[in-house]
DNA sequence: GGGCTATATAGGCGGATGGCGATGTAACCT
DNA sequence: AGGTTACATCGCCATCCGCCTATATAGCCC
C-alpha cells in the first residue's frame, strides 16, 4: 500500500509513441485509512455478518446469542467464530452475564466507513 | 441465509433447567438485500480496490488505468483483476477509447450500502 | 463434586482470494 | 505486414475463509 499524494495527470493523452502519462495523483485517503476501512468493509462482507450487525443494531439494547442463533442455519461454532470476527474489528462487544452473552454494536466503529461512503 | 421475520425474545432470561429462549426476531433486512450489501463490502474489502475507489471517486470525471497504475506498487495484471471484480459488482465503469480505458465510479451502486450503514 | 447448559476455541477440509509471470487482444504507427 | 503499446485474461501458487465436528471453558443447580 503505497502513499498516494499527487495529482492525477490530465486526461487529454500523449500520442501513442510517447509514455503514456507521468501520474500525479490526489488521495483522500492515506494508506493506513484505507487499511482500516478496508478491514471494516471486509468483516461486513460476509451476509451472516452483515445481518448480525443488522440485528443487533435494530435492537437498540443487547442480544443474547441463544437469541441469535436461531436467525440463521449455521452452528453454533460457526456464529461463534462470525461474533468473534466482528468483536476483534470493534464492530460488537459482548457482556457475559452468567452463562448467557449478550452483544451489542459498537455505533462508532461504523464511522469512518458510513463517512467515506457518502 | 434464512428469512429473519420474527420478533427478538425479550431480554428476561429464563432460569437455566429450560431451553433457553425460543427466538423471535426483527429484520431490517431480508437475506437478498443482506447478500447484496455483504456482496459490495466484499468488493470493497481490500485496501487496494477501496483506494482505487478513493480515487475515481475523488476525481470526478473518468481516469485512465495507466494513471492509477503507479499508485499502487502491484503489477498491471492485478490493478487489471481489481478493476474486474469493481466492474463485476457494478461500482465502477468502463470506457475504451483507442488504447486506453477509463475508469469512472457509478455513485448509484454504493447508495445502497452508504444508506444501510447510516 | 457431578451433571447440565451456553459459549468459545481448536483442528481439518474444500473452495475462494490475491498475487505473480506469461500470454492474448486490440488499437495505433510506420 | 510487423512492431509497439495498453489493457485483459490465463494458469499457477500460497494464503485465507467459512463451514463443520470435536473439545474446552465456565457458570448454574443438585
Amino acid at each position: 500500500m503505497p502513499a498516494i499524494e499527487l495529482e492525477l495527470a490530465p486526461k487529454t493523452k500523449r500520442p501513442v509513441g510517447e509514455p503514456c502519462c507521468e501520474p500525479i495523483a490526489l488521495p483522500t485517503v492515506d494508506g493506513a485509512k484505507a487499511a482500516r476501512l478496508a478491514r471494516l468493509a471486509k468483516v461486513l462482507g460476509d451476509p451472516t455478518r452483515l445481518q448480525l450487525v443488522d440485528v443487533l443494531r435494530s435492537h437498540a439494547g443487547e442480544v443474547c446469542v441463544c437469541e441469535l442463533q436461531p436467525l440463521f442455519d449455521i452452528k453454533q461454532s460457526t456464529l461463534s467464530e462470525h461474533l468473534k470476527k466482528l468483536r476483534d474489528a470493534g464492530v460488537v462487544g459482548v457482556e457475559r452475564r452468567g452463562l448467557w452473552a449478550y452483544y451489542y454494536v459498537n455505533p462508532e466503529s461504523l464511522e469512518e466507513l458510513s463517512t467515506w461512503l457518502s
